[in-house]
Parts: C-alpha cells; sequence; structure tokens
DNA sequence: TGCCAGGCCGGGT
DNA sequence: ACCCGGCATGGC
C-alpha cells in the first residue's frame, strides 16, 4: 500500500473515530508522578481495578519517589493488590522510583528534559518498563511526541490491512510517526481513540461489532 | 462460567 | 531471533 495511502487512512481513522468518541481527556492522572505509576499498574490490567490501587496510594500519601524507594515490597504489593500482579508490579514500581531517586532525585522535570530518544532507552533499561510503559510514560506524562502502540492498535490495524501478522511493536510504532504530523495533542487522542475503538468493537471474540466507526474502511473480520 | 483487561520478563529452544 | 509460561484481581 501506498505511504499516501496508508496517510490517507491513519487520518480517517482518526476523524471517524473522533466523530463517534469525541475527545478522551488522557491520561487520566492529577500529576506526572500518577501518570507514570498508572501506566505500570495498568500493564494488562483494567482500569477500573488500577484506579483503586492509586487510590490506595494516594490516601495513604504514598505518591511520592521517595517514599516509594523507601517502603517495604510486602506494604506496597498490599496496597495495589487491587490492581492484579501485585507482587510483580511491587517490584516494578520500586525498580522504577529508584532509578527516578537516584538518577534524578525525584525531579520529572529533570528528567523529562532528556531528549525523547535518550529517555526511552533509560527507561527502557527500568526493570519492568517496557516499550508500550515507556512511550505511555514520554508522551502522557512527559509531553513527548512519541507514538504509543498497544494490543488493540495491532488488532485493529491488522483488521484493517494496514500491517500484516507478524509486525512488531516498532513498526507499528514507525507507521504512525512516519504517516501523521509529529504533533503531541494529536499522537495523545489518536492512542486513546484507538483503545476506545478497541474497547467497544475490536475485541479478540468480537471481530465486528455492529456500530464500528471504521467500518467505512477495508475490513477482515479475521481475529 | 470463562474470557478479558491500555504488558513485561526470563528461560528455553 | 522467536516462543512460552508466569504473574492475579475484578467485571461482565
Amino acid at each position: 500500500m501506498g505511504r499516501s495511502t496508508t496517510a490517507r487512512m491513519l487520518r480517517g481513522f482518526y476523524e471517524a473515530a473522533y466523530a463517534a468518541y469525541g475527545p478522551r481527556h488522557w491520561w487520566p492522572g492529577d500529576s506526572p508522578l500518577e501518570v507514570m505509576v498508572g501506566a505500570v499498574l495498568t500493564q494488562n490490567t483494567n482500569w477500573t481495578n488500577v484506579e483503586r490501587a492509586i487510590a490506595n496510594l494516594k490516601s495513604n500519601s504514598l505518591l511520592d519517589w521517595h517514599r516509594l524507594d523507601r517502603m517495604s515490597h510486602g506494604e506496597l504489593a498490599d496496597l495495589i493488590r487491587p490492581a492484579g500482579y501485585f507482587n510483580v508490579k511491587a517490584r516494578r514500581l520500586k525498580s522504577l522510583a529508584a532509578w527516578v531517586v537516584e538518577t534524578f532525585d525525584g525531579d520529572l522535570e529533570a528528567m523529562f528534559s532528556l531528549s525523547t530518544a535518550s529517555l526511552r532507552e533509560r527507561l527502557l533499561a527500568v526493570n519492568g518498563i517496557g516499550r508500550e510503559t515507556a512511550d505511555s510514560i514520554l508522551l502522557y506524562a512527559g509531553g513527548h511526541v512519541t507514538f504509543v502502540v498497544d494490543a488493540y492498535t495491532a488488532r485493529i490495524l491488522r483488521r484493517h490491512g494496514l500491517i500484516d501478522e507478524q509486525a512488531d511493536y516498532e513498526e507499528i510504532k514507525a507507521l504512525f510517526e512516519d504517516n501523521l504530523p509529529a504533533d503531541e495533542a494529536l499522537f495523545n487522542e489518536y492512542h486513546a481513540l484507538l483503545v476506545e475503538v478497541g474497547k467497544r468493537c475490536c475485541r479478540p471474540r468480537n471481530p465486528r461489532c455492529a456500530q464500528c466507526p471504521l467500518d467505512e474502511f477495508p475490513h477482515d473480520p479475521t481475529p
């Protein structure tokens, strides 16, 4: 498929999804720190479960890098239990907190003043921060212009024939970044809209929903 | 009831 | 370079 065709489809997806669902107001979270914590907690997990975990941290005044760094694994795991994988995620949050404290003394402005490429690389080196989490942190906590890819994104693009079955994360990310204007607000809204489309009508067992905003685009209903 | 949710890591081929 | 099992709660 030609480059301009791809660009047109990606733009069309966005317009159709935005017309259907409007602005998503992402990321839900009161501060960059809270967004970062949420990005770890939501790994393969429903957001409503994450909200309970964050509420627990908040009510104990634990949305603080130094406190997260110092507190015990067990206490943290217990508080984030509703988010699932609580032992894994407690370890990951403490890895992130330790890194932020040791490297930036908890100063996120200093952290986000790094270049996108260099910060991404350094986030990926933190245990528990993979590509989606790193990109979510960069875009939604730091305002960096980087596209976030998730399972929904891959499934939607696959079903509409824009990528092949085995396209990997970086390839899908590049598809957006190479075919859209580098605009933070656009990347922010686009990813959030893809999640909304995915939740409503692009689930694994629901190859074609009744009111899909992307129905006007060529569609292959294979999972 | 089983399936699914805004992944990632580590070990095995 | 892939492939897979493990991790866990809560909603529908």
